[in-house]
RNA sequence: GCGCCCGUAGCUCAGCUGGAUAGAGCGUCGGACUACGAAUCCGAAGGCCACAGGUUCGAAUCCUGUCGGGCGCGCCA
């Protein structure tokens, strides 16, 4: 709030001087009490472009910042420092204020209001239907949809999209594999291919099948085997496979609280024509070419190292092509931004994908890539490799299973995505009880707990004047106060784990007000105000988590 | 070889697009419950921010190089 106003003072000084705008007036929490509650180290940086001394600025700007009236209405003192630091601080009477606004947004506290909102399609996990969700998986799930949540909240309008890859070669192996085990469970001699998915969990999916189907494809398996991949068999346990495959996923991921708008297949994007017809309009604006018996998009003029093959010399188009199809379908339908979260092992795929998408909207900023580190699973200390094509993998359910929702989520976000990521299932199981999630959620069931020991007849109040009087009071205050920017910050640089951070900072300021002032019991006006401070404190650290797609319990 | 991500306390990691004496959790050591929940709080020890240059009033942060790790570099997906 404080931040706004000195914001504006200095814009108006600035271009009342003539001077260049210079960079931004960030306002800083100074670790150091001594130097004021706020603070900003501006005319350091705006000594380049004035010419002027950062000292005989600072004078300068002291005197317009105390001359405006909603800033000294806030500031009681502003201090020269150091080279030329402004040392805000604050009036006794800017923390009630806070506290009543704050209280009077209720449960819309931090609620960003965009100038200009994005309609953003964010598309996140979207792989092939062919096996569990693992815990690389769900780092994905946990950082997309905490950041549709983020972006939501900071004033975008979002749609979630999951892109199943249920067609191509990767699907083929996948229903040969399935129609193998089926047929095997009728003591039939067939293996499952060698490229193919050996993973226990087929044999399950088989047995499903086979609930379901009895013996209707045994015959058949026999006389023809496994190797039409395009067989009616084949086909069929593909389909059935990848459909059960998906179900599974769809319940996993709501178990773990992601939910998608959209889920769009791949597969009609083939057999209705639209890969062919993308490919046609792009041969027709000579975009895509003819050679080597291959068709090609250029896309060497928009970053890319070589241009990329959308249909083989076997007349099959590549996966690329169906990609660019189907953002083809994503731009027709009006998105002002894309937003796709991919792992690291696709990153060398990003600029063949900007390319395309510039060549198709023309703008080369329409389609964000949102690159994650992988996770790096570990056994005892030892690295250990996932594979869904040999079964190996510790499962998004099994993560769930051994430490819970609320844990696994908080763990899997409150690491930069860009970072990889160790996770020891043993070692997360062993500390489960002391991830930091429980101080957060313990600080909300605390809160709750004074709530319901308080007196019926007192209200939430902040009256006028110095009512938050200790150090302990006013650090929640200030803590509280920057949760809009945060969530406006953490949103634009796509990084959820920083609302982690924040809740532990948030809860951490609770519970030493808690530890040190007194709610139930004080003189009447101050615990009216604590009270009021409580609930919002209560709300922030609930909306923080529920960002993260985390509970927050009224008792633990 | 080339490209992307990374290297910060014993361990796991933050560090707000360049600011004041580099932070947190875990672990270690030592303290605090006869009033609102001790899943908490207070204190101590622990650092050449991989290394070397550069940019400037100022660098963990930006640039270059070196070393080390991960992931890519298909007419696979």
């Amino acid at each position: 709030m404080l931040a706004a106003h000195v914001q504006r003072v200095i814009g108006e000084w600035v271009a009342e001087r003539g001077w260049e705008a210079g960079p931004p007036v960030v306002i800083e929490r100074p670790a150091e009490s001594d130097h004021g509650d706020y603070a900003t180290p501006f005319c350091l940086q705006l000594a380049k472009v004035a010419r002027m001394a950062p000292r005989a600025l600072a004078e300068e700007a002291r005197a317009r910042l105390l001359a405006d009236a909603e800033v000294a209405g806030m500031v009681g003192e502003i201090d020269i420092a150091g080279p030329g630091f402004l040392n805000f601080r604050l009036r006794p009477e800017a923390f009630t204020r806070s506290v009543s606004v704050m209280l009077e947004q209720a449960d819309e506290v931090g609620r960003g209001a965009r100038e200009h909102p994005l309609d953003i399609l964010l598309e996140y996990v979207s792989v092939n239907p062919n096996g569990p969700l693992h815990v690389g998986h769900a780092r994905y799930a946990a950082y997309g949809n905490s950041l549709d949540r983020l972006l939501s909240f900071s004033g975008h309008r979002v749609t979630t999209e999951f892109y199943i890859n249920d067609y191509g070669r990767q699907m083929e192996m996948f229903g040969r594999s399935v129609a193998a085990r089926y047929a095997q469970s009728f003591g039939l001699d067939l293996e499952v291919p060698e490229e193919g998915y050996q993973g226990e969990y087929v044999k399950d999916i088989a047995a499903e099948v086979r609930e379901e189907v009895g013996d209707r494809w045994v015959a058949e398996l026999r006389d023809q085997g496994l190797d039409d991949a395009g067989s009616p068999a084949v086909d069929f346990f593909r389909v059935r496979g990848y459909q059960l495959v998906l179900e599974q996923m769809r319940a996993e991921l709501e178990r773990f609280r992601v939910t998608f708008d959209r889920w769009f297949s791949e597969t009609p994007l083939h057999t209705e024509g639209r890969v062919q017809a993308a490919i046609d309009h792009l041969l027709e604006t000579g975009d895509a070419f003819h050679a080597d018996e291959a068709v090609w998009l250029r896309t060497t003029p928009y970053g890319d190292d070589k241009d990329r093959v959308l249909v083989r010399s076997n007349e099959r188009p590549t996966y690329f092509a169906a990609d660019l199809a189907y953002h083809q379908d994503k731009l027709g339908r009006g998105y002002g931004h894309l937003i796709n979260i991919w792992g690291a092992d696709h990153h060398g795929y990003v600029p063949r994908m900007k390319a395309a998408v510039e060549i198709m909207s023309h703008d080369p900023d329409m389609l964000e890539l949102i690159i994650g580190q992988m996770v790096n699973l570990l056994e005892a200390g030892e690295s250990r490799q996932m594979s869904t094509r040999r079964g190996e993998m510790v499962t998004l359910g099994e993560l769930i299973d051994a430490i819970g929702v609320d844990a696994a989520r908080f763990f899997l976000v409150m690491r930069s995505h860009d970072q990889t990521l160790d996770l020891d299932l043993s070692l997360a199981r062993r500390q489960s009880q002391e991830n930091p999630v429980y101080y957060v959620q313990y600080a909300h069931a605390r809160i709750a707990s004074i709530v319901r020991n308080m007196p019926a007849e007192l209200e939430p109040a902040v009256g006028a004047g110095e009512l938050f009087d200790t150090v302990y009071e006013r650090d929640l205050i200030k803590k509280l106060d920057e949760f809009a920017d945060l969530v406006r910050e953490a949103a634009d640089r796509r990084a959820p784990h920083r609302v982690a951070g924040y809740a532990q900072e948030v809860a951490a300021a609770f519970h030493v007000f808690y530890k040190n002032c007194r709610v139930i019991g004080s003189d009447p006006e101050v615990s009216a105000a604590r009270l009021a401070l409580c609930l919002v404190t209560k709300r922030v650290v609930a909306r923080a988590l529920d960002l993260l797609g985390v509970s927050a319990p009224e008792s633990m």
